[in-house]
DNA sequence: AAAACATTGAGACCAAATATCAATAAAACA
DNA sequence: TGTTTTATTGATATTTGGTCTCAATGTTTT
């Protein structure tokens, strides 16, 4: 997937600080971060970025469907699994692990329904397996 | 249900403010709503409380398991509907909608594989059928 | 190379939620 | 019932995550 060449043909424009941010999404794929995370790498190649600056670009990337979010502990998670999956966070060591399911006749149902459907997060929480083992 | 009675023996005490916010979530069920919510309403009863406690009380009726709670736009959303089921929010009208499913598979497939699974959150967005109609 | 337009950076700002801690109230029990 | 124990509350300060504004800058088009 060129995520430069997504970008560019979803109307936006490449912008170096844009680049640093896929080059930090890219390394951390699969994976989950906040703006937070994305910030404090970023910023030591790029010093002059702001958190606004990784904000914009964040939602930017949303939009060109790129990445994917979700809410948990009061902070903004992104991954660049689109795909359909459950994101599983251990409330022990907090690391969110991806869990594949099938997609869900919920989407199909609700869509019966007459619901659109343009987003879906499935999220658990609980102990991981290697918190549960190591105690 | 019976939440005065369920707190207690979960090993809490019953104070007026923890009955001004049953009395609140009883007649907000079913719904959604944030701790603002809350506060606003309790407030023109007890005019005394502050947000620092109903956000106290919220966190106890959840460990008596008798609220569940999922984050959404930037907060935190309340529940009595503690059963199976999705949120969907209409990004149109901002409503939240309970949508009943059967017990998702991936909670058994994530138990088989060492998950121990304490809460889990099914969250759609979209358009609801009445925003759709209406354009 | 210049024009047209989108994006960035700096910092102020806002909202949600938490921390602290003395005063108060509930429950247990004498 | 009065007293003790212990949890809870209220007031305020603080933290954190995220947004807004707008002049300066950078990208793309011609």
């Amino acid at each position: 997937m060129d995520y430069v060449q997504t970008l560019r043909s979803s109307g936006f424009k490449v912008t170096p600080q844009r680049l640093r941010v896929i080059e930090y999404i890219m390394s951390r794929t699969p994976g989950h971060f906040r703006a937070e995370d994305v910030y404090s790498e970023v910023h030591r190649i790029e010093p002059t970025i702001t958190m606004a600056t990784v904000y914009n670009i964040l939602r930017t990337l949303q939009k060109s469907s790129i990445l994917k979010s979700f809410e948990l502990k009061g902070a903004t998670w992104f991954e660049t699994n689109t795909g359909s999956h459950a994101n599983f966070m251990c409330d022990v060591c907090g690391e969110i692990t991806d869990l594949e399911i099938e997609q869900h006749s919920i989407i199909k149902s609700a869509s019966d329904a007459g619901y659109n459907v343009t987003d879906s997060n499935y999220i658990l929480r609980g102990v991981c397996p290697k918190c549960r083992d190591s105690q």
